[in-house]
DNA sequence: TTTTAATCGTTATATTATAACGTTTAACTA
DNA sequence: TAGTTAAACGTTATAATATAACGATTAAAA
């Protein structure tokens, strides 16, 4: 077998079974913690986004939870995301009106997200050169921050090797 | 005559009608050095994004662009945005699906947007550390630039005074 | 002046998101 | 543990944002 070169399967270069059941687990542990319900529907949800690396669309979960909860309707939907956005369980990324799970779930969570256009796979980082230039800067303009959106479009490495840089 | 204290109009500090006059000429300008045309459907658009600093809806635009022009309809306006974002004379507010008139219009394009909660308004900043601080971040991603959105939420320098603070 | 490309009019519809209200379930508390 | 309250969910409806498709018109180029 040759060298992974779909971009719709999640790189075989790390194991993605691990790094769900982790984000599912540690998720499961900070709802105990912090006395909120990680209800089915919600659990579930949060399943599905972390079926890959690549924003998804509400409708799109909608679509994939119809099959395993009859009831599902948009509001079901939104008020999963509501609830996982709220406990920073899962990123919005505001450009794509798209979500993809938080790979840093519980800790300082904003974040700088490089979004591929090939792939829509999204990589979070912490960037912290670029978050303390940016509280620096936003001090000087005497502005309070409530929430911040840093988001980066273009190609992710994987795709410029796949396909020879002329992206 | 007391202190200007209504968010609604723009401040008494800044002189509105310059500011948009100046907009529009540069606009107007560049639109011909480019060899590209600033129709009277986009002149009008841009003029109506530019009755102030706040992040303005496309429908909201449809609304006040109707009585100007009676066959207006959502691609009309859709139309005349792509071309000014096209054209940076605009900006797209990702996190609020709006838009806002670019003040730095020609010049470099992706800036930082600090946008108020209480009066909507959105200031432009270069942000110069910033953005060098995120092209680092990025060139060690090994990931290849397309766009950038990089907006902060919360209360601007002049509604904290407006309001004491306690916002 | 024909051809071509850009712009606009128009209709329809896709996509994203929320409101409102009743029901069920879980948690609290007396 | 029965009664009370709050949270979560079901359901219907609709609001808000955005695009597709195609023909007509206007402007630019050949």
């Amino acid at each position: 077998m040759t060298t992974q070169i779909n971009p719709d399967q999640p790189s075989l270069e790390h194991n993605h079974t691990q790094c769900v059941s982790e984000a599912l687990v540690t998720a499961e542990h900070l709802c105990v913690e912090r006395g909120v319900q990680l209800t089915p529907i919600r659990h579930k949800v949060l399943e599905l986004i972390w079926e890959s690396h690549k924003a998804v669309k509400a409708y799109q979960l909608l679509d994939r939870l119809k099959p395993l909860q009859q009831a599902a309707k948009p509001a079901t939907i939104y008020r999963a995301l509501d609830f996982l956005m709220e406990q920073g369980l899962i990123h919005r990324v505001e450009s794509l009106n798209a979500f993809v799970g938080c790979s840093c779930s519980g800790l300082q969570h904003e974040q700088l997200l490089l979004i591929c256009k090939n792939c829509q796979e999204v990589e979070e980082r912490s960037a912290k050169k670029v978050m303390s230039a940016l509280s620096q800067e936003i001090k000087q303009a005497g502005f309070i921050v409530h929430s911040k959106a840093i988001e980066v479009h273009g190609i992710c490495a994987k795709c410029q090797v796949l396909s020879g840089v002329q992206l």
